[in-house]
DNA sequence: GCCGTTTTCGGCCCGACTGTTTTCAGTCG
């Protein structure tokens, strides 16, 4: 049998932490579980490998029991425990726990008292109204457990149609559409006379892949006259009623905002509370209460004085906990508490630092713009240099680029670089070369020679197994005049999962063969991702942004690709394309 | 079940909301 990878052993630790719930365990002991899986989800190195080395109790929140738990499911196939207890509790209670508004401890009770054990159950049992009877229950709780049941089944219907239920959960909107809304909306209320600060907090300052909804924190001299302004823009489609706290909006397109109105002196703890993530609060508040300090959304409680400090900064309230300053991308309690109380927080890159970029497209291809124009946004955009990487001879959509015709292009690309006709810009000729799935690409070498810049995606056959698809990109990395794998796993966010890869292969065969890897910065892809972005730069290899343009306003997604590389933990020099192009150029695998 | 500037036992974030209850447990973010 394979090894189990980290996610199987992620949700074999979920499940247990379900199953123990239900069986009545103590909240710390199910949080432990819930905090193992998170570590082992995000471990850069397969655990059951740490295991076997007695090393997996290095991982924050693992401990010598879930190491053997580890162990006795590689070995055995299952952990006892979880087997004792599936045995002990129907699987269609896992499902009614999942229900809004109940819980564990209610839903074992409807279990016991009457013998409720899947979703049909609970709606029988609430249409025939037995629930009321139960101590603890009502009428209004049976109404509201019937229509989350309905709603339950209802999305199960919806899932299995194949029109939702899609990875990443439902009702989760991409970052890029969510912040081109919310940004809008924080404009607005700036504009409106009644306002003070307003700012995005919540999961989009912190730039996640996706969010669920958006939190927006204000301040006002007049909170309620602001509140009403927001409840009437355009891009508003119903809300709840405005108040001087602030009011709950849906826009059009479905996404829910949260908007409140805070006194200034405690516009830094709102935001900071607010700006999450949970975990990061959690972490953050056990550590402070060690020493005597007691973090809310309302201000930092001091044991020792009695006093709440109130602070009008975030700054000022990571100050008041001994830490630096953490930026928002980083809050994920992945090392960053204590980094910031060790003065040792990475200087992230930013957008600025990024002085050329090395995959787009032109109308050579399926882009929109020709090169000309393309150089132009780019040189608008603030870069010094371009790849101009076309798809290559086997795209499959009717822009194939032959081997004729991209001498062709090389040589367009030579003649118009550093011409005044591209403003100055400096033009590479380059191409996005297919990995085919037996790991050839669709150039001969003799052509990819000639080309200043190699990008080597995989665009077809996505359903190979792990180690074919691994096989697959490692033989295209061992080509030396391949530069840098793009998009490396396909990943198109809440639309398409990654497809199946052994990224330790990955990396370790482009830290063998100086091969870069792209993180790419459309925000439906942001790939790699930051946990792969993360452990392939501290492994050595050398990571570049690009924007993957189609058009000329294509390069404006750049800030998704830094985002990435910020959650990453990623300062300018990890970032090769931070760097002049002759530097760059003498990086390239080729030149080794 | 984890963990340690209260260190191998005894803790383990904080507050709001809901529905059910006369003071709170359960759930949620």
């Amino acid at each position: 049998m394979a090894e189990p990878t980290n996610s199987e052993i992620a949700a074999a630790l979920d499940e247990l932490g379900d199953l123990h719930e239900l069986d009545g365990a103590i909240v710390h002991r199910i949080v432990a579980y819930r905090n193992a899986a998170k570590a082992v989800r995000e471990a850069p190195v397969s655990v059951t490998g740490m295991a076997r080395q007695g090393r997996a109790t290095e991982l924050a929140g693992i401990g010598a029991t879930i190491q053997e738990k580890v162990l006795a499911l590689a070995d055995e196939g299952a952990i006892p425990a979880a087997v004792r207890l599936r045995a002990k509790f129907p699987a269609g209670l896992l499902e009614i726990t999942r229900l809004p508004g109940l819980g564990p401890k209610r839903a074992r009770r409807l279990y016991e008292e009457l013998s409720i054990d899947s979703l049909a159950a609970l709606q029988t049992a609430a249409a025939a109204q037995r629930i009321r009877a139960l101590k603890g229950f009502g009428p209004r709780a049976e109404e509201s457990l019937l229509a989350a049941a309905n709603a339950a089944i209802a999305a199960r219907c919806v899932a299995a149609d194949g029109q939702d239920g899609r990875d990443g959960g439902p009702g989760r909107m991409v970052l890029g559409r969510a912040l081109a809304i919310g940004e809008q909306l924080v404009a607005a209320l700036l504009a409106h006379p009644a306002s003070e600060r307003v700012q995005l907090a919540g999961s989009a300052r912190r730039m996640t892949d996706s969010v669920k909804d958006l939190d927006v924190i204000a301040t006002a001299h007049e909170p309620l006259a602001l509140a009403r302004a927001a409840a009437e823009l355009d891009l508003v489609e119903s809300a709840q009623t405005p108040g001087e706290a602030g009011v709950r909006l849906r826009t059009h397109t479905g996404l829910r905002v949260d908007m409140r109105i805070v006194a200034p002196d405690q516009f830094g703890n709102l935001m900071q509370h607010f700006t999450g993530s949970k975990e990061h609060n959690v972490a953050l508040r056990e550590a402070s209460v060690r020493k005597g300090l007691h973090v809310s959304e309302y201000g930092v409680k001091d044991d020792a004085t009695g006093e709440t400090y109130r602070c009008a900064r975030e700054e000022e309230v990571y100050a008041l906990l001994g830490l630096d300053y953490i930026e928002p991308e980083l809050r994920e309690n992945r090392g960053e508490l204590t980094a910031a109380a060790a003065h040792a927080l990475p200087s992230l890159v930013s957008t600025s630092d990024l002085r050329g970029d090395l995959h787009c497209h032109t109308t050579t291809s399926d882009g929109t713009a020709s090169i000309q124009e393309m150089a132009i946004a780019a040189r608008e955009a603030g870069y010094e240099y371009l790849a101009i990487t076309d798809h290559s001879a086997s795209f499959g959509f009717g822009d194939e680029v032959s081997s004729d015709e991209l001498r062709a292009q090389i040589d367009r690309i030579h003649a118009l670089s550093g011409t005044d006709a591209v403003a100055g810009m400096r033009l590479l000729a380059g191409s996005e070369v297919n990995i085919l799935p037996d790991g050839s690409l669709d150039y001969a070498d003799e052509i990819l020679a000639e080309l200043d810049w190699v990008v080597a995606s995989v665009h077809s056959s996505f359903q190979m197994p792990a180690e074919a698809m691994t096989a697959r990109i490692t033989a295209a990395i061992a080509n030396p005049l391949v530069d840098v794998i793009g998009h490396l796993s396909g990943r198109k966010i809440e639309r398409r999962p990654p497809y199946a890869l052994h990224f330790p292969a990955i990396v370790e065969a482009a830290v063998a063969h100086g091969t870069m890897l792209e993180i790419n910065a459309s925000p439906d892809r942001r790939d790699l991702n930051e946990l792969h972005a993360r452990a392939a730069a501290a492994a050595g290899v050398g990571i570049v942004i690009n924007c993957d343009a189609h058009r000329t306003g294509g390069f404006e997604v750049a800030r998704y690709g830094v985002a990435t590389a910020r959650r990453a933990w990623l300062g300018p020099d990890a970032i090769l394309n931070t760097r002049p192009w002759v530097q760059l150029r003498a990086r390239r695998p080729r030149h080794r």
